[in-house]
RNA sequence: GCCCCGGUAGCUUAGCGGUUAUAGCAGCGGCCUUGUAAGCCGCGGGUCGCGGGUUCAAAUCCCGCCCGGGGCUCCA
């Protein structure tokens, strides 16, 4: 017996005409239920009365979890090749309605016999659909889950270890973690994933507070608005990722945001996952919004014409924006959006020597990466994914990987390929509720080549297919400002101050005028250090001085500078300093000094001015 | 999507069946103006998330929805 379970909203089913003299007599009108699991049962040759019992055990257990106690069983000969006779397919039919109304269950059945016509919604949630096969014999009852994603996540194996970079593999269990505290975490997040928190992310309070960012009500959840400073923050990573991928030696391009459902190439995607898409509905068809750059990129390289000579091939994109629509219930802050930015680099390779030694190139890049926006490897943990055949075959490589990476990495090895990539790496952030989420990340692709029919031509002039890497250096823009984020909650826990890098902070220099007398002084510095290219802005709202420091450094400024008759009349300025405790906060300095000292400190980063005016009274206020 | 928790002024919040719904911060008006984390006085400001119901009476109780947080699950 082969059952399709689903938890549907409501079904609406009318028997149309009978197809076979056997069937049962009914009124043909619309029927319709709301709320109940309904059965697509299909009864196959040597199903008994002992098979219609265990089924039905099978679906009381399901009803009692999803608490709903309404069924609907209907027949359904299109599950199986191997049916039973239409007389032996109603008795057991009937066995079973008979059996779920003596255990209690509201049932109903649709009529055998008949050609029905019907329409239904099935619930969202991952059990809502499932296939049950329940055998004659009376064997362990199979249960499958129908969507192929979470089918290949039933088979897969996965073996846990940790892989030091003396070379050494150790079973996790085996482990000593001592000195290793957020690779614990990482790898116990990973392992169970089941943690119960409850407490606002530290980063949704900070996004908000420092007028970063913000929830839009008026759009769809995980879709955010970006007020001035955010916007500033999002755009410098951005450039900084973006100059850091083509020095990589990466092509920048642009592809469409969206992609019609029915294209070819992007069907079988896109049938993957139909739940987790935005779809837009356009005149005369349907298109669903990218969740990453790939078919883009993908479609173009399959257009192009490709030598060895080529290879490896770069080719990048940043998206603005890549949307999946993850479950409500999974939405976290800048952690986990509908809608985020995302740095995407991939490279054509002409086998598997070459895409190695180009993995170990972009591996360094990611750690340069996140370096420069403010990760250092004390931050985040390595997680290594690979086959069992791809580990006997390549473990130099592998072990290379973690030496690079300098400490103990979290390994997880399958049995056998369910997914596109052989190997893959991420760094993952650990939060302050500790929490993991992937940053950077690299893949080694060894079917998209094929699928979307990407070729180069080599020595011989013959057609080859690539593997793909696929890249992204620094992960979600969103998540790595949430990395930020928790990671200045994390010092200012353990009794630090908490700050934004120099090059990223929204205003570098604060100055703050002693009375109302020096503004014209203070608005003269402001000049001076704004046409060296440094975030400058001054406080002339009519408070104390004692006010306007409280604020600034509750804006987490990184310098400020009062200026009065001291600092005129001596020609050194009078600096606080963020990053300095107590009483050493105040340094006294020439103004050329503060100036080298910035700009030291922000080389090699991109520069963005502010997009707020520099007189503090100007300035609306965004929240709060 | 399901389960649990929450939503009161721009922000943080008191009130949790019974006068005209609290307060602080912010905003606006005025006063005050020299040394490193909150100067003083006054004035505005509320569809108590939205919709429905129960009640003589609802911010308060019930139902549905929206938004947020957490969990389940998932992350191509």
């Amino acid at each position: 017996m082969k059952i399709l379970q689903l938890h549907l909203n409501f079904i609406e089913y009318r028997p149309v005409e009978k197809e076979i003299s056997l069937a049962e007599d009914i009124e043909p009108k619309t029927y319709r239920l709301d709320e109940l699991v309904a059965l697509f049962t299909c009864v196959e040759k040597g199903d008994t009365t002992e098979t219609a019992r265990r089924a039905i055990d099978e679906v009381r257990a399901f009803l009692n979890k999803v608490k709903v106690n309404r069924v609907l069983i209907y027949p359904y000969a299109h599950l199986s090749s191997d049916l039973a006779s239409p007389s032996e397919a109603i008795t057991i039919l009937r066995e079973m309605e008979s059996y779920a109304k003596l255990l209690g269950i509201e049932v109903y059945r649709a009529p055998f016999g008949w050609c029905k016509e019907f329409s239904m919604s099935v619930k969202g949630h991952p059990l809502a659909e499932q296939f049950k096969s329940i055998s004659a014999e009376g064997e362990a009852v199979k249960e499958e889950v129908v969507s192929k994603a979470l089918e290949a996540e039933e088979k897969i194996k996965s073996y846990w270890f940790i892989l030091k970079p003396d070379g050494e593999m150790v079973p996790v269990e085996k482990f000593d973690f001592a000195g290793y505290e957020n690779l614990r975490k990482f790898a116990a997040y990973e392992m169970a994933k089941s943690r119960a928190v409850h407490q606002q992310p530290p980063h949704t309070l900070l996004m908000k507070k420092l007028e970063l960012a913000d929830y839009e009500e008026a759009s769809d959840p995980g879709n955010f608005r970006w007020y001035p400073k955010g916007e500033l923050i999002k755009s410098l990573i951005e450039e900084f990722v973006t100059e850091k991928v083509i020095e990589y030696g990466a092509l920048k391009v642009e592809t469409p945001v969206m992609y019609d459902i029915n294209h070819p190439a992007l069907a079988s995607y896109f049938h993957r996952f139909p739940a987790r898409q935005y779809i837009v509905k356009s005149e005369d068809k349907e298109l669903f919004l990218r969740f990453s750059a790939c078919f883009g990129q993908f479609l173009m390289l399959s257009d192009a014409q490709i030598s060895y000579r080529h290879l490896p091939l770069k080719i990048y994109e940043l998206t603005h924006y890549s949307f999946r629509r993850e479950k409500s219930g999974e939405l976290a802050g800048l952690r986990r959006l509908r809608a985020f930015t995302m740095p995407d680099c991939h490279a054509l390779c002409a086998d598997m020597e070459q895409a190695k030694e180009e993995a170990i190139k972009r591996l360094k890049l990611s750690i340069e990466v996140l370096e420069g926006i403010g990760l250092t490897r004390d931050d985040y943990e390595m997680a290594i994914r690979f086959t069992k055949d791809f580990y006997e075959s390549n473990r130099d490589f592998i072990m290379s990987l973690v030496k690079i990476f300098g400490k103990p990495a979290l390994i997880e090895m399958w049995e056998e390929r369910f997914f596109y990539f052989v190997l893959k790496w991420e760094f993952n952030f650990v939060d302050n509720l500790d929490k993991a989420s992937a940053l950077s990340t690299d893949q080694i692709d060894v079917e998209n080549a094929e699928r979307y029919g990407i070729y180069y031509v080599d020595e011989r002039g013959e057609k080859r297919t690539p593997l793909i890497l696929h890249c992204s250096p620094s992960g979600a823009i969103e998540r790595d400002i949430y990395a930020l984020l928790e990671k200045a909650y994390k010092v200012y826990k353990s009794g630090g101050v908490p700050m934004l890098p120099l090059w990223l902070s929204p205003t570098q220099v604060r100055v703050i005028p002693v009375s109302g007398s020096f503004y014209k002084e203070a608005e003269s510095l402001v000049r001076e250090i704004a046409e060296h290219r440094i975030r400058v802005d001054w406080d002339d709202r009519p408070l104390t001085m004692q006010r306007k420091i409280r604020e600034a450094e509750m804006e987490w400024i990184p310098y400020i500078v009062v200026i009065g008759g001291e600092e005129i009349s001596s020609q050194l300025l009078t600096v606080r300093d963020r990053r300095l405790k107590g009483g050493q906060k105040l340094r006294k300095m020439r103004l050329e000094e503060l100036i080298d000292e910035i700009k030291r400190e922000t080389s090699g980063k991109p520069f963005k001015p502010l997009t707020l005016p520099a007189a503090l009274s100007k300035r609306p206020r965004f929240r709060g």
